[in-house]
DNA sequence: CAGGTAAGTTCCACATCGTGGAACCGTTCT
DNA sequence: AGAACGGTTCCACGATGTGGAACTTACCTG
């Protein structure tokens, strides 16, 4: 099927824009076409709240529309908000790193990560995207597609990130509906090597899985001692505790 | 002058996949077209990145495109994790709270928000947007805006936050000149009764400014004894040092 | 296992919609 | 005052998007 050239020029203005803020003659001359096909485009653009005019007769710059329909705009805004006191709080119970996710079509997204204060070189996961088989936020997140998305997960060749990355079909899917199971996955150095992982799943305020938050930290001390029900029930308890939080809000 | 059809209609198709994933026969009841119409729209989405089909024949997602081109979106995979570091260090310095914010169109957005650990039920600033004119972070923005864009700042009515915001905009002009020639700028009260703040500008890969970082707290405690200009010299320094790593990233 | 149902995909005759050159308007500069 | 530049608007024209219908695939039921 050919394309929609309307909506191939619409994205054209929209990708030149996102190298910083113009106008119409410029983008004219970046995306090759005539000042009155660029502007119908920006007109259109901006009655759709993609685009802005920063004042009358002046440049054009990108529109709170795409943060809205931006997955990570769009939980940056309000998710973020909600769940940050929860990752605090794992830190300070974990005296680990916390963060929370979304899933981004095959990846986990890392949208925010809490370490304690002074770990000023902490390598952050903040914008890092990782396969969904790889890391137990992404297995939280695979728990609650439906068979047949695991089944189309399956469908592309699963990435052998490290030595320890599981990446048989058979073995995933026991593994995510353990997950299912009990609220909780685990993995350790499948994703990033000598690291431990525990996630659960947060629902959203349509009450769907659209979230998870994690903690992780070295696996020679981690989970340690209290073992790994005990941190993986802690870990689903505060995602339940931000669930409901997301479910009072609507 | 008129819209563009398919530009409407592509944006209705995302708008409706923004409440969750769906196939093209249920997207074209919600959005009222032919399934063949719906179709050809997500193909043309897909083919730019706004969309992906999690597996062949399923159903749609939004795709990664729309974090590439929202403001949101690409700060928090890029920016924000090269900032928090500095703002993990502005906490400690100035045991207050710092954070991090875009520009969009008359707005602050703040990105990204950093408490000391334990402050667990402090008012987080992710996701909050605030008028330029009314909040040091907005302050340094307008003073890397050319003078038309300030101009056309003051063409729209100027909302009076609280009873201490400066709203005329010959006293907003020379704030935004001093901001521009000391390199950082405080506000009190402007927007948050009780709350001052000081903010410097952010370059990014480009060299131009499109960020800044602030530190904020209560009025009665903070700058408190180091004075505003130490305090605000700390924080154009770290916005210093994080626009030169930036700059070595490209 | 055959038949029915539903969803996604593809085709193509048709006409509606998008095109782009040109003119216009306003602002800035010399 | 005139030139230059950028944004806006108009409209004759034809290229592109439309949408009904048919097709393909997968799943479910008796």
């Amino acid at each position: 099927m050919t394309g929609v050239q309307s909506i191939e020029r619409a994205f054209a203005v929209l990708r030149a824009l996102s190298l910083g803020p113009e106008g119409v003659t410029n983008l004219a001359k970046q995306v090759d076409l005539p000042k009155s096909t660029v502007a119908r485009m920006l007109s259109a653009l901006e009655a759709e709240g993609a685009v802005v005019q920063r004042e009358a007769g002046g440049v054009y710059e990108l529109g709170p529309l795409l943060d809205d329909l931006s997955p990570a705009g769009r939980a940056g805004t309000h998710l973020m908000r909600m769940a940050r006191p929860f990752l605090n709080e794992l830190v300070f119970v974990t005296n680990e790193r916390a963060g929370l996710s979304i899933r981004e079509g095959r990846d986990v997204l890392f949208l925010d990560h809490v370490s304690a204060v002074n770990e000023v070189e902490v390598r952050d996961w903040t914008g890092l995207r990782m396969p969904l088989h790889t890391i137990a936020s992404g297995l939280v997140l695979l728990a609650h597609a439906d068979a047949a998305e695991l089944n189309g997960y399956f469908t592309e060749p699963l990435e052998q990130v490290t030595e320890h990355t599981v990446v048989d079909p058979t073995a995933i899917t026991e593994r995510v509906a353990a997950a299912r199971g009990q609220g909780y996955a685990w993995t350790n150095s499948e994703s990033v090597d000598g690291i431990s992982s525990v996630a659960a799943p947060v629902r959203g305020t349509t009450g769907l899985v659209e979230a998870a938050i994690h903690v992780h930290g070295p696996a020679y001390r981690f989970p340690g001692e209290p073992g790994e029900q005990l941190v993986g029930e802690a870990v689903k308890e505060m995602a339940e505790r931000l669930s409901n939080q997301m479910l009072r809000l609507d």
